[in-house]
DNA sequence: GGCTGGCACTCGCACGGACGGAGTGCCAGC
DNA sequence: GCTGGCACTCCGTCCGTGCGAGTGCCAGCC
């Protein structure tokens, strides 16, 4: 129906002008700024309606409308298209991420890149371990009985643990662990990497028996660890700006930033294909995050995700361009992590 | 004299007052929560004097006094001893370090503590590449002509570097390389590191030379660079509580942090002895920092400085308890890491 | 039936004056 | 050199008013 179909019209324009002008949006201000065709009592209609459905809401009466969480979410469900990026500004994400040296500079570069673009909190999760591979083993003797165990993984990320063993080993001992570990698990995919122990233990000289089933413990231990999902966090000033309006918000959203745990629950929580996710407000089960959106997507190649990415900002936020940004620097760093 | 001597309690009380309630302090409350054994008149005659003498300034006529960059300065200097941390603390700080596995979990821990301990913005540096030694150097074969190089150093630091080679290189090749590199390059110190490349080179087997040179080079470059030097920042939420007085203020104070490059300065300049130095407000040179506070130290024994951490704070805070506190961390992560 | 213009109404907010309280500076007396 | 008293200053708060934005409703028009 017509009807329907404008009334949708009045929501996406009440979204967009709330989003840019951060005022609750009346019917002659719509009707000013959009040619919708229609007068502002018809407006007004339309806007009743949306309210009595839970799209839009008044801070006080006589006062503009504004979306609600549902609003935002029908906007985004049906009445925006991705916004595609401009050529500057796709120059500009391969300018800024060309130079990265390694893995923690890509990741860096990332996060302040996605900030500096949505003018939001980002945050960018290391890649998985659990879905990584083993591309070396190393070993290294700290003290007598200390080693320190590293893990490259194919993904360039680098993991250290120190590991204290029963006994103390000589430097020929660590040699040949090192062999044995890196003949066992180099290529293994970190999540199978547990089924291999046994089999490494038993087929290991006895002399050795004792140190390779110390070490591979704490190298599982390590990896199943699921804390040892890193983030990492940027653009946190940008929060100041937002907070000028929802004072009480920002404490509880630099904690729960700090605190990783709950974030990297989100950002991790993403469709392994390329489709950007946006979790409105209360979607968020996290209290911190009531009140707050995150747009978040997987990188890495549809066959082989590696974590996620995304931001972190209030419900009104400007989506289209956000989630391009997002999708966009999710795609650049995937591509750059394949190369390596 | 008495005189001086009694307005120097008189500012000590200022301070100690303004501190703990946040509102300029006027005479009468100082006569009634100090036993100074005179009149509010008299301390009326002090306060003059103190403000003249730029210790103290009221915020507008007929408030009570505030403590200025001076008045803390002094505070600092004379007026305060350092206060002890109390025996649940010292339990506290041991109990909360005492897990950590590898030098990021210590580092991690310690922030978190000493973000806790203070209610303020903490920083630890990691222990600076260029006091370290070189423990191990790993070599890792990417594709056909890239190359993964790892550093460990001797305190458990770990920093990677891709390479491009001139060519390609078949892994005997690496083997020889990492053997090379690590005899070469193996307990020395890395602020030296560059004095042997060329001694290095020279002596390497001619079908190697190339190589050499171009991952010595490489690894030069990673060290020396001192942007490096990382930093971890927790705390970030104790910003919002103090935001609420300065409200300009928090943002650029954010940025700050998330530049790095300003903070680690500041943490960076510090007595390799154990003094704690703090920085207040005017006195630290970036302007961000104007209207804050920075108390910071080194770590590591007297004989082996690794890298500073402390806080960053309002100028109104606790000095005496918060240097304590840096002190105390400061010890006990130097401890931990001496011993890996 | 749906759109439109008009109109009365509601409410939040900004402005401005009055009030009270905290704190000071000064002065005379001890 | 300290003290009590006193007049003065100035900020923060409260309250009443006026204004403007925006709404809901209604009668009329296409």
């Amino acid at each position: 129906m017509a009807h329907d179909e404008r009334r949708l019209q009045v929501l996406r324009a009440i979204v967009q002008d709330y989003v840019s002008t951060n005022d609750p949006v009346g019917s002659k201000a719509l009707a000013e700024r959009h040619d919708l065709g229609v007068s502002p009592a018809t407006i007004r209609n339309d806007m009743a309606v949306l309210e009595e459905q839970g799209y839009i809401t008044q801070p006080h009466t006589s006062a503009g409308r504004v979306p609600t969480d549902k609003g935002y979410r029908l906007f985004v469900d049906r009445l925006s298209a991705v916004k595609p990026l401009s050529a500057a500004e796709r120059k500009a994400i391969e300018k800024f991420l060309d130079g990265a040296v390694d893995l923690h500079d890509v990741l860096g570069r990332s996060v302040r890149l996605l900030a500096q673009l949505t003018r939001q909190v980002a945050v960018v999760q290391y890649p998985t371990l659990s879905r990584s591979a083993v591309r070396h083993l190393e070993v290294v003797q700290v003290a007598g009985s200390r080693l320190l165990l590293v893990l490259i993984t194919d993904t360039g990320r680098v993991e250290q643990r120190v590991v204290e063993c029963p006994v103390d080993v000589d430097s020929e001992a660590v040699a040949e662990l090192r062999t044995l570990l890196n003949s066992a698990f180099t290529g293994a995919k970190l999540a199978e990497a547990a089924n291999l122990v046994p089999d490494l233990v038993d087929t290991a000289p006895p002399h050795l028996r004792a140190l390779v089933a110390a070490v591979s413990a704490a190298l599982i231990e390590t990896l199943v660890e699921p804390g040892e999902d890193r983030l990492v966090v940027g653009g946190t000033a940008n929060l100041a700006r937002t907070a000028l309006d929802f004072p009480g918000t920002v404490r509880p959203l630099l904690e729960a930033l700090e605190e990783q745990v709950v974030v990297l629950k989100l950002i991790s929580e993403v469709d392994t294909g390329g489709t950007v996710v946006v979790r409105i407000g209360e979607e968020n089960a996290h209290e911190a995050l009531t009140g707050a959106s995150v747009v978040s997507v997987g990188y890495g190649s549809p066959d082989r995700a590696l974590g996620g990415l995304g931001i972190v900002g209030p419900t009104r936020m400007d989506y289209p361009t956000n989630m391009a940004a997002v999708r966009a620097v999710a795609r650049y760093v995937g591509q750059l992590l394949a190369e390596s």
